[in-house]
Formats: C-alpha cells, structure tokens, sequence
DNA sequence: TATTGTTATACTCTATAACTATA
DNA sequence: TATAGTTATAGAGTATAACAATA
C-alpha cells in the first residue's frame, strides 16, 4: 500500500527515484559497445537508412565523430553504408542483420530487467505503475 | 485519465519513459562539471570525510582516477583534504562552503526541472504519480 | 608484507580546424 | 561557393602497471 507523499517531495524525491533507475536500467548492457555506440545503433535502426549527417544531428555530436562511430560500427559488420545514387557527397547507413540482433537483444536485456523487478511487486502496485505510464510520457511532451 | 496499458508492453514501455526522464534531467546541469565529478561531489557531500579509497568504491572507479578527480575538485576549491591523524597513509576530503553551493544548486535546478513540468498536469495526474513513487523506489529494492 | 595512494603511460571518446569531393 | 564527409590533432576521462610511503 504506497505512503502519501507530501507536496512539495515530490519532485525531488521523483527526480532521485527516475535517476536511480535509468543508472541500474544502463548498467544493464553487457554487451561490449559503449552507451553512444549503442544510442547510434538504436537511432540507426529507427531512422532506415540514414545520412551521416543526419546520425550527427539525431545524436548531437559533430561530423567527425559520427565518422568515428560508423567507422567502429562498420568494423564490427553491424552496419552497413550505402552510396546515394542521387548526390554521391552522401553517405547512408543501415543495420546489417548482426546490428539489428545487438540492438533486439540489448533491448530484450533491459526490458527484461525491469520485467524480473515488476513480477515482485502485487498486483495492485503493478496497476498503479500501469496508470503512472502515460502521466510520466506527459512529463516529456512539449520539449524546451 | 490515463489509458490502459497492455500487460507485455508494461516494462517496455517503462524502460523507454526512464531513460528518457533521466536523460532529460541529466541535461539540466548547465554547471562546467563532468558527470563523475558531479557524482563524486555528491558522494563526498554524503559521506562525509571519505577516504580516497572509499570514495573509488562508491563511484566505482579505480584508485588512479579518484586522485585525478579529487586533485580537480579541489584545484576548482570544491572539496578539501585532511590527514588522517591516526593512519597517516589515508587522506580524507569534504566538500568546501563552496562545494556544498554547488551541490545544492545542481539539485535545485533538476528538481525544479521536474517540478515545472509536474505542474503542468491536471491534478488527478499529479495524484498518480504521487501514488506511483513508492512503488518505482520498490523496483530498486533488493538489489542484485 | 599488506595497504593507501600516486605517477607513468596508454586507450577511448569527443571536439575544433583544415581538407577533399562533390554539388 | 556551399555542402557532405574525412583527416589531423588535441583534450577530457579512465584504465593497468609500477612505484612511494606508511602500517
């Protein structure tokens, strides 16, 4: 049975509780490649076959650093690039089938984490986390 | 009012409004402080005057860098050192009037983050999240 | 000898600046 | 000229290995 939280705790107390959980969620990952390579894998496979260009913007970093993790992701054969038949200045990339089984599994890994965590809990802790859900997407709409 | 949430899309979903909460926060610090030297001063702020090798332990780091982070902090007159007077192998840090400043208003901005965005929702919303807390700090408990 | 912390050195990640190739 | 991407180079941040001081 959830205490009552007073006011004005509320948000600090939210603020340390979210923290918390997304560091024991990311250390979740086993997997060797590191958090921005596994964000740009995540982005690559969302955004199709995508320039590189593009990657930087969606993964706000510069040029030459997108460079550098396409690069290291080629090598380890979980993308691919592809030349734009219409402008050859561009470069896209795709998952090959090995990233797209590193980013499902990853993915799984994490999920499954918080799955093992909410079997603990009652049933009627589980419904209120339900009915939290789409209050807490509400706190990330309208972005500034 | 909240829509109803399938049963296997719950931890999924959960995942994915973490990580981004969290990021989102992790955004608000517009301080010149690296995230481990933020984290270390708030372990420093806690517990107390910490031995290096303590201090390591709890940001799980090695020996080596807690001294490249501690001479940094304290070069920026954030934490200070002490002898200990009975083991004069060991030193121990605090944080300075200054360190201490900067801790709280860290916190300060990403509460207040969260507090405007809490503010935001209808009332009935903020009563969900309010029941929810407690039951997010349980997924934290036990840990393994 | 064991423990606490430091120095030497190397690797990863990311950035800015200068460059190449297309458009 | 402008744009897409690369190469050169530098600066954090962290690690392992070797070392110094103290217990």
């Amino acid at each position: 049975m959830p205490t009552q939280v007073a006011e004005p705790e509320l948000a600090a107390r939210l603020r340390l509780v979210l923290n918390r959980l997304a560091r024991r969620l990311r250390s979740q990952t086993p997997d060797d490649l590191s958090p921005s390579l596994t964000s740009a894998l995540v982005t690559i496979e969302l955004r199709g076959p995508i320039t590189l260009g593009g990657l930087a913007a969606c993964e706000r970093v510069t040029p030459p650093s997108v460079t550098r993790m396409v690069a290291t992701l080629e090598r380890r054969g979980l993308v691919r690039r592809e030349a734009d038949p219409a402008d050859r200045r561009v470069a896209r990339v795709t998952l090959t089938t090995a990233g797209a089984r590193v980013v499902r599994r990853t993915r799984t890994r994490k999920t499954a984490f918080l799955a093992r965590r909410l079997a603990r809990l009652e049933a009627s802790e589980v419904a209120v986390v339900r009915q939290a859900l789409p209050v807490l997407e509400r706190l990330l709409e309208d972005d500034r």
